[in-house]
DNA sequence: GCGCGCATCACCCGAAAGTATGATTTAGCG
DNA sequence: CGCTAAATCATACTTTCGGGTGATGCGCGC
């Protein structure tokens, strides 16, 4: 920061001098106010932008990630239907078997065939296991 | 932005017409040039860093959801011990409780004392069930 | 010292989860 | 039209979970 400053003030004395170097060589005294205000302005604005990104904490806007999307790929790579999607999703929700059956219509039994073919696609023991797994590979949010 | 150069322009000439009027009224010939040169400089760094930080857009970043931090305060709220702890992170992981048992060296009786003190504070009564309650409150990432 | 919370462990029992196997129906595809 | 994969259900069996109860030891604070 001190650095910053006395490098501001260094190239403001810098400008100067070199005006007045111009100022005795080529007369400029011809030239108008106008041009070297507006010189003056315009570097200093562009030096005024440059000071204020590089000084102030960069803007930063956090966003949730919602990295997740239904990725139909990797289903395909794993076999998993799409009932059996349904069966992991309300898995993870912690519905029992059972809780499962009676939300898709369908009987226990079923829910425990689908739950099998699950684990063995996923690699896995036990349901716990399974959500798990399919979170890490991106399968759940 | 087409606005903002308009206004920019605008300051501009306003300065110098400024200035000019200081010219004439009040004999501005003995103020020196360096005077001019710095308040110019000063004014528009000032409107650079202005401009600067107004006109760029804030960074959008992507930040990996790092809201979770071990928040003990919760863990007290809800009366879930160290050991408790211990045993629903792994439970998250998808170990048994056999498992856990290894892992904890202590009986599988012991975690199942654990599990089902956790499943009281944590009013669920699955084991999956207490590991999405345990996230939605945030005490497992 | 006494009570309390925590951690540990045990036994029993019923419920839930998971395994294995087989059967039926249905939709899609060459 | 026949084949196949998916979805459905069943039956039987094993394992894991979870509830209930009770017990022991340890550290901490009143």
């Amino acid at each position: 920061m001190k650095r910053t400053i006395f490098l501001y003030g260094l190239s403001l004395a810098a400008l100067i001098v070199a005006l007045k170097l111009l100022e005795f060589r080529f007369m400029v005294h011809s030239l108008s106010l106008e041009i070297y205000l507006s010189t003056i302005a315009v570097l200093f604005t562009a030096f005024g932008v440059w000071a204020g990104l590089k000084l102030t904490r960069p803007k930063t806007v956090l966003v949730p990630q919602t990295t997740y999307q239904f990725d139909t790929k990797r289903l395909e790579t794993l076999g998993i239907s799409k009932r059996e999607y349904e069966v992991l999703e309300l898995m993870a929700k912690g519905l029992s078997n059972q809780e499962i059956a009676d939300t898709l219509f369908v009987s226990l039994n079923t829910i425990k065939t689908h739950s099998s073919n699950l684990f063995l696609k996923l690699d896995s023991k036990r349901r716990t296991q399974a959500i798990q797994r399919a979170k890490e590979i991106g399968l759940l949010p």
